[in-house]
DNA sequence: CAGAATCCACTGAGATACTG
DNA sequence: CAGTATCTCAGTGGATTCTG
């Protein structure tokens, strides 16, 4: 853990001769903030959780074909990173509503231009794979 | 994959009694065009790219930890979806440079400004992170 | 140098059943 | 309703070896 400090966004030139081993990536936020972010369901419940606060079964009907196991498993690393917050209400039975905090919602507007280009650019990709896919047969 | 169409960003409503199996996602960009850049390594290397061209050794010296397998599959997935172009110069032994498309770069310009958010917001995860773990012992 | 091919380990993630 | 607990498996990805 207290090998050399690696941050992508710092040093990118090609270094030689390094012990992996030895290396910390834990100062790169390309690595340690974004993998989370680029959790299979991190996007698709944060895109969910931009326009209101919702219960756990009610995102569970949003993502259909997110598992119980994984939703539950998502929304608390999201809520660990700081981007969710977890409300409890007393009810019988229990309801629980969780809701982007102030960090999440920061997050949310970076990351909706980004969801915006994905949309915008969506058919130059796909005709991108149907070019690749023809000329390697 | 004829089955409904489910685009996240149309239509985010709590649907009920629906089967999964007859969902079709591939009009959703949030997971046709995400999934491939939230790739554990794409990041990484759209980032190093986003300089200059390099070329897959250096690549490979920039990104200690990835395996030359990971390597070759993700600038092939890449490139597939038309944000990369890999050009190959006949010299012996052979070389070959990768570069960001047109479509790469317009790409990297939301994408870039999501990674300076993780950047900037860094310490705010990690501070979420240890009051998380604190908490819950 | 830039891969392709093979083998293998780990873990991400689904299915199911149970609980407060 | 909103989870937890197992069990299980498929796919991701690493290590190694081989080639133009």
């Amino acid at each position: 853990m207290a090998g050399t400090v690696v941050n992508l966004r710092n040093a990118v030139e090609p270094a030689r001769c390094i012990d992996i081993s030895k290396l910390d990536f834990s100062n790169c936020p390309v690595r340690d903030v974004m993998q989370q972010i680029n959790g299979k369901w991190s996007t698709l419940l944060i895109e969910c959780l931009s326009q209101k606060p919702y219960r756990f079964g009610e995102l569970k009907r949003m993502v259909p074909d997110i598992s119980q196991r994984m939703l539950t498993q998502t929304l608390r690393d999201l809520q660990r990173d700081g981007y969710v917050d977890r409300e409890v209400f007393p009810t019988k039975p229990p309801s629980v509503e969780y809701r982007l905090t102030d960090l999440g919602r920061s997050l949310y507007a970076p990351l909706a231009e980004l969801l915006n280009w994905a949309e915008a650019n969506h058919d130059a990709v796909r005709a991108a794979r149907t070019r690749f896919d023809e000329a390697a047969g």
